[in-house]
DNA sequence: CGATTCCTTGATCAGTATCAAGGGCGGTGG
DNA sequence: CCACCGCCCTTGATACTGATCAAGGAATCG
């Protein structure tokens, strides 16, 4: 049972859809929790049993094969849904980046509440269907770009996505941030190798369009540049 | 303005979610339209303003880079929704694949009449839901597998899809079918060369798993080691 | 301070793309 | 009805990108 009036997300997450009096009944059914780096909130092939709300931190969604080959299909930034209302057995796994912070539902208990709001739902609508946007945007990076083009686009993105969510101010981006995935982790979002991202990343360290100074650091010095490389529209 | 009671895709598509005299304005809204196979409906990064519905053929959705690379992101079957409602433009292209009859809608229309009309955006969430899994499904497939996980795992797609649209009979597959889809397409939707499809296909045939009566025609001749090989979970 | 984990770099290999040629099928017009 | 033409598909030879194998180095944590 959390103030959902102070919480830092509440007016960019899918609460913004509500009146603060619905937003009191909803806040009685969800709770916040903590999870530290490394946890997974939800199980692929698990049915889906709870949704949330990220607050802070960043989790990933994958899916894996049996043989271990593993393709993260999604990242989840703060303000972010999380989950497969309505039914159905999650496609992907949770599993936080970072610790984080989400505030979560039972399943039944939001799906409950969202029959009865047709607003929140309408948000969640929109923003599904911003996700899949990014999706199939990220269909024709995996299917059709080389691996300098996809570590350009995964730079260029966390930027956007990080700047567009960060507290301290709202740029549009930003040109200095913090890598929430380690190499292995951006390797399994592009579908390459991590020895193959070290490569890419190094070149364009030596075309001077980013510089690296530690290993979760980036900094962006030809925005213009990377853009081009990246096929940004 | 047609005869939505009388429409074959009625208690397929999302109008099923609505009431007989729901149904009689929305149908005043639409209008049934011809798409002739290879003719674009709505162009990649144009304002998206129609959606519509699938009544019979099969569309693609793509994207393409400035130098002329395509990935098909999405392959819309008969029951469908086509259309990025509640603003946007539109991030992929959409375009038939075969001669096709589709419901189409103004997308001011339609946003005003789904406004009003809750459990239609019900019925749209969760088609979204189910094509965003779809996607991320795709993301494993381009990210991960190999050219003959991949041509096996589109094989049974098709089968599957063809199977639950099929107007004759009612089975979860179709072990014959028409492809709907030529080589070059079959590349674009699975991230690899018109050459690579055919071999992989060659060694389909050789394997005993499929045969290819002729170009467009496929059939299933072993569908368990098809699944295994396309690491069907 | 040592151990472990993560990252970088190098050498080699493999899978798929590219380049190139030929064949079969369907459509068209004589 | 048949011959020709064009398109799509298959197959082969070669090239190249990124994967794999391997080793060393830097940052982090106890």
């Amino acid at each position: 049972m959390s103030d959902c009036e102070a919480c830092v997300v509440r007016n960019r997450a899918i609460c913004s859809a509500l009146l603060p009096d619905e937003l009191a009944i909803l806040s009685k059914l969800g709770r916040k929790q903590h999870v530290s780096r490394g946890q997974t909130l939800v199980w692929e092939g698990d049915e889906a049993l709870v949704v949330a709300n990220v607050i802070s931190g960043v989790l990933k969604l994958s899916v894996s094969t049996a043989d271990g080959r593993e393709q993260i299909v999604g990242v989840v930034f703060p303000s972010d849904f999380i989950g497969r209302p309505f039914g159905k057995e999650s496609s992907y796994s949770v599993t936080a980046l970072t610790d984080a912070h989400v505030c979560i539902f039972t399943r039944a208990a939001f799906d409950g509440f969202a029959k009865e709001h047709p607003d929140l739902q309408h948000k969640l609508l929109q923003r599904t269907l911003d996700e899949l946007d990014r999706a199939r945007q990220w269909m024709m990076l995996l299917g059709r770009k080389t691996a300098s083009e996809r570590v350009a686009t995964l730079l260029l993105e966390i930027s956007n996505r990080m700047g567009s969510t960060s507290c301290t101010q709202i740029l549009p981006f930003l040109d200095e941030f913090e890598l929430p995935l380690d190499r292995q982790q951006m390797g399994d979002v592009l579908g390459l190798t991590i020895e193959t991202v070290s490569r890419q990343l190094t070149k364009l360290k030596e075309a001077n369009m980013i510089s690296l100074p530690d290993r979760r650091s980036v900094v962006i010095k030809d925005r213009h540049r990377l853009q081009d490389l990246a096929l940004a529209a």
